[in-house]
DNA sequence: GAACAGGTGAAGT
DNA sequence: ACTTCACCTGTT
């Protein structure tokens, strides 16, 4: 991949394994909004970008230096996929979801954004989920101005502990509203603690995780994969266990080691995109 | 109206 | 250890 700067954006020529609308579509993440032209707007790291192909090279505004300083790394570009994906093809239960899922990569989510999208995710679909993540950051997150539009940064959990549960009625959450309240506060007191899981391994994380109330096993599966780029782990839904079933049972997800994540990010793109084909 | 949606946790077997 | 159910809200 060679970058090459341009009038506002950053040109990412030759990029392998990078496709935008996959990645953004996966359901990895919520708040990347597709605009009329196919590009996608949105913010990570309290930083807006408007990310799209053009001519098969990915560009994103900004500079190089914003780039360095954050796209490079929330794209995971350093990290070889078409060598996890040759990988994973060897097993030929998973080769048509890999080529299928080509393009995908894993964003490095900040850790709080994924465990508050996570916990509100449970037992919702993907445009009420959306729905509520735009109000929580049109509400309590700060402002962005960006190409004439207002953009909101996720906010910080120190301004959700201190609101009420009533605060977030406007959410239209229902239940996973003190769920929310109780780990931000986690976070903002410091009893969770991001860095240090960062020093775990993934077992120990996870527990930790599900110390939370409202935080089973998926969610915390979520937050170690999204948020923490633990790419052993490996979140099991309705879908992937839909998925899982078509594999048979012989079929361990724990045998894929660090490739597991990217497995199960594949294996959930074709379950659900990829018709009706057997996995 | 009923059933269901990218779960969780409590309570029942 | 496994199954069942309620939880809030929106859509089909």
């Amino acid at each position: 991949m060679k970058l090459i700067a341009e009038n506002g954006f950053v040109r990412l020529c030759g990029v392998s394994d990078f496709d935008p609308e996959k990645t953004f579509e996966c359901g990895q993440c919520f708040r990347w909004e597709k605009s009329p032209d196919g590009a996608y707007t949105g913010v990570a790291f309290g930083r807006a970008a408007r990310v799209w192909t053009e001519n098969g090279d990915v560009c994103v505004t900004g500079t190089l230096t914003d780039f360095d300083s954050v796209w490079r790394s929330y794209f995971d570009l350093d990290s070889d996929y078409g060598r996890a994906r040759r990988a994973l093809s060897a097993d030929k239960r998973l080769k048509n979801a890999c080529d299928f899922g080509a393009g995908i990569r894993i964003l490095r989510q900040e850790p709080w954004e994924a465990l508050g999208s996570f916990i509100l995710s449970q037992c919702n679909n993907i445009p009420r989920i959306r729905g509520i993540l735009s109000r929580l950051c049109a509400l309590f997150g700060d402002p962005i101005r960006f190409k004439g539009e207002m953009l909101y940064s996720f906010p910080m959990a120190d301004r959700l502990a201190a609101l009420s549960e009533k605060d977030l009625a406007p959410l239209r959450s229902g239940y996973r509203a003190p769920y929310l309240l109780s780990a931000a506060r986690a976070v903002a007191s410091g009893k969770l603690d991001f860095g240090a899981l960062s020093g775990m391994d993934t077992g120990s994380a996870e527990c930790k995780l599900i110390s939370l109330d409202g935080v089973g096993k998926k969610v915390a599966h979520c937050v170690l994969l999204y948020g923490l780029h633990r790419t052993d782990a490996f979140p099991v839904d309705v879908w992937m266990r839909r998925a899982l079933s078509s594999l048979g049972g012989d079929f361990d997800p724990d045998s894929l080691g660090a490739n597991a994540g990217i497995a199960q990010q594949y294996l959930f793109h074709y379950i659900r995109n990829g018709g009706e084909a057997p996995v």
